[in-house]
DNA sequence: GATAAACTACCGAACGTTCGTTCCATCTGA
DNA sequence: TCAGATGGAACGAACGTTCGGTAGTTTATC
């Protein structure tokens, strides 16, 4: 397994973004088939758990993703106000400007198992929560700053 | 066709509330048919077109309703402030608090027709139009009115 | 007003297709 | 040589859809 590490990574980003964009229903293992260039039963060499171990797959690394890319900014020694444009820098960046969906979003809102979008919900709460917390040295207060963070993610 | 316009109507009802919360491809002709109580035969007949059709007549449905519990209020007499307050109130009514997804947001993101998503857009930009003047009405710089148009549509 | 024809709303059963999934053979690199 | 990676063929289930038929109501004809 020394070389495919480096395509496990690129099987899981065609992944993610069949289901961006197409969400959980709209995703079939024909489409993951074209869109990693793996014939179905490959994918489930690389997933024997099926479509719902590519989901999980996914979205745990969108939550790595977004941790690194956006919400680790949060934990710097700047000041209040470059960390929170840091951080909706980095989501524009992730969402490319609002022009693609943000795939927690996209599952939290699809017709999936329960035990996944409560792990997506414990995520949310938690940058919440560490979003606001920022806000209010930015000298919101502390309501105002709950429902900012919870605008910007929704 | 005398009273069936009534019944017509409460079929619609519950075939918007499935697409609105199941999405596009969530949708299945079981689910509309436990929904509304009819046998997917039995929906063929009301709706030749199938789903499509059920989805055409939903998303005509549902511009209507918007027009009439939202929108409607730009047109009215009163100040600026007052109908930017009767839209949000009226869309907080229809989203029951952002409880429920709007249901041309949720179909504008699914892997849908293409002159669906063009339908719809094009009452977004009419509806961001309306609303656009008012904000300017109400105080703000054009541009500023329209990107807060949007924000809210979004 | 009675009878037959036409129409309406509905359902059960089946259709062909696509879904997610599995099995097994083949290929590849160490 | 041998485990890991891939693909072809097939599976049962669920999908959207179609067909034929059955009640109940309207309409037309006498």
């Amino acid at each position: 397994m020394p070389r495919s590490t480096l395509v496990r990574k690129e099987i899981v980003g065609h992944v993610c973004d069949v289901f961006r964009s197409h969400g959980y229903e709209g995703t079939t293992m024909a489409v993951l088939s074209q869109a990693t260039g793996l014939q179905k039963s490959s994918l489930y060499h690389h997933f024997p758990g099926g479509k719902n171990e590519m989901l999980e797959t996914a979205v745990l690394a969108t939550i790595v993703e977004l941790e690194r890319r956006v919400f680790r900014f949060l934990d710097t020694n700047d000041d209040a106000a470059k960390r929170i444009a840091q951080v909706l820098g980095g989501f524009e960046i992730y969402t490319n400007g609002g022009r693609r969906s943000c795939l927690l979003a996209v599952i939290a809102q699809s017709s999936v198992a329960e035990n996944f979008k409560s792990r997506i919900g414990a995520q949310f709460s938690a940058w919440i929560t560490r979003l606001s917390t920022t806000l209010v040295e930015f000298g919101h207060s502390p309501i105002r700053a709950d429902t900012l963070a919870l605008e910007a993610l929704e």
